[in-house]
DNA sequence: TGTCTGCGTCGAAGCGCTTCGCTGCCCTCT
DNA sequence: AGAGGGCAGCGAAGCGCTTCGACGCAGACA
């Protein structure tokens, strides 16, 4: 193992003066440094974690918290843990993969640590028991989520109440007038994840202002959690025009239900989607779809995560504006 | 910020006794053992983990590196990441997410700066450009896939030949004797990816033992390029009878496809899928399928790397014996 | 010509922990 | 009664790095 010792006796100067090349922290002259920056090169030398850790008291870690469930649609979690990882590795830290297991354990033991200069947590409950533990912790947080109280906090999500409310816009804008909405597994609402509530309430201000019928079912996501469901639906509101779909996993059972049942979209019925615009273009038929920017949720996360560290008191909750993509899949209803 | 010396102080013992404590690397009289650990639980001691690695060169972290691909099955890539780092914890290690993005460069600058103890590699290609690396470092690794030469080095894999006999064995055994193979993305297979092209040789081998003509066809999962796919087999083998699916997001496109070509399943055409149980449950129609044991991969692999890190020289290439559950997708060919 | 300023470099003091060797002490065995 | 052997606990030496203060040597200024 090449150590910064052996770099300066190379280079024929002082550990310090390595160091500093280094860290940029003072001024080395032009052929020192090259000198220095040679023998870097020439031994392989690599800085000690550890030792950095010790000496500076940053780890240059960032400890993501994803969640272990699996009703919670998994590629995107997957989607913002990668543009994590990369976002972070291109502003110099690596990045801790901490599941939900350890509960708020984890935080207390990361935090005591000092294994990661900083965190952030994702499937963000509205009451979440983490939260507490963040305001005595010294390390910067970012949520991707959005708790019930957000003072003290930062946060990065898509604006789920504005998406709920643009799908039930777009809808109601094309003339239809009694709605389904297809929702998370009832598990999702009883835990009170916060996007599956906001997603509501934006709806239900919606369709009251436009005078739209909306009937809410919570849905498993598969073929006969589905199939269940929208018989229900269609007995208890055959009215029903529009549906909007919050659960990515239902989006192939209903389309194939449906067209099982004889009912065209978008001739029939009109579906709306909230969803990664890569499942959106992929089902059966191009969906009309609220788009879920996981990428640039994790992007974000990690830059507000980073102007923390760097002492910056950036902004305090970044709600990104959802946009609805017209496809194949919504047009007037028949008449 | 609690220390370890702090602890000593407050418990009146020495540092080293608090260390040994901590370690149990030497005996402690009860009393004392109990006065340290009160100490600790009263003054929330943790201990630093820079300080830790720097001392005994032994970071406790475990490097993953996953792939950054989209054209491979996320679900199945994140069911790894969980259990990996699930299991990790249960042996004390933590678990540092590295993408597939830096390539090489991030073996060398895991095993140069001591950041981790050992690495777990998923997407392993047959000839990998990231092996020659590890045989220079200290690191132990364990590879989750098979690249083409395994010399010194430890894999854990489904074992993806037997798992394309097992398919192929199947449906021949009900009396199929032409198969159609839904393969993975072509890009799959222009990077040489070892599970494809094993599943492949498998696949062809037992077809050619049991004289049944084999039809590959890569594709990219999409309803259209399914579609296209699907055309283009009947085409060319009108009496394809039998479909071997590998690629899990062609799965529901082919199922509508055939549905709405009026091929029934199973009474006309039979589907084995290779994915995980959960995917061949929730389609439309209850699958036959060789499940892809995500959860078993990614904890035999912890366990070999603690192993290794514990100085056992365990076994080397642990290929999972394949497991093929029949369900509703699979019958007699029409006559 | 003497003083001041600032740049480039060095030395040394830790950061908080692990680990090795040592010292008492008590118990056992002969 | 004396020697031998464990057990418990202590002290000190680092692990490899960062960072602070100090120092020497230019050039600038009066």
């Amino acid at each position: 193992m090449v150590t910064l010792a052996e770099v300066a006796r190379h280079a024929g100067v002082s550990a310090s003066t390595v160091s500093y090349v280094l860290s940029g922290k003072r001024s080395i002259s032009a052929p020192t440094r090259e000198r220095v920056e040679r023998s870097i090169k020439e031994l392989g030398y690599h800085p000690n974690a550890g030792a950095r850790a010790l000496a500076s008291s940053r780890s240059n870690i960032i400890a993501l918290m994803v969640p272990l469930r699996t009703d919670i649609y998994v590629p995107v979690m997957m989607e913002v843990a990668i543009a994590v990882a990369t976002t972070a590795r291109a502003h110099g830290y690596d990045v801790l993969l901490l599941t939900g297991e350890e509960g708020p354990a984890a935080v207390r033991r990361v935090t005591g640590s000092g294994l990661a200069d900083a965190m952030i947590l994702m499937d963000i409950e509205l009451e979440d028991e983490r939260l507490p533990l963040l305001h005595a912790a010294r390390q910067p947080t970012v949520l991707i989520g959005l708790p019930a109280d957000t003072i003290g906090l930062t946060c990065v999500d898509l604006d789920f109440t504005a998406t709920g409310a643009l799908c039930a816009e777009h809808l109601a804008a094309l003339g239809h007038r009694e709605i389904a909405v297809i929702g998370e597994a009832a598990a999702v609402y009883e835990r009170h994840t916060g996007f599956a509530e906001r997603t509501l309430d934006g709806l239900r201000a919606a369709a009251r202002e436009l005078g739209l019928r909306l009937l809410h079912r919570p849905c498993e996501g598969s073929y006969e959690s589905m199939d269940g469901t929208l018989s229900r639906i269609f007995d208890e509101r055959p009215g029903t025009t529009g549906f909007i779909v919050q659960n990515e996993a239902a989006i192939d059972p209903l389309l194939s239900l449906l067209r099982r049942q004889g009912r065209a979209v978008p001739e029939d019925v009109s579906v709306v989607a909230i969803c990664p615009d890569q499942v959106a273009t992929s089902a059966s038929v191009r969906l009309t779809s609220v788009a879920i920017p996981a990428q640039e949720m994790g992007r974000r996360a990690v830059e507000l995560v980073v102007a923390k560290l760097q002492g910056d008191a950036s902004e305090q909750v970044a709600l990104l504006p959802p946009e609805l993509t017209v496809r194949a899949s919504s047009g007037p209803p028949p008449f």
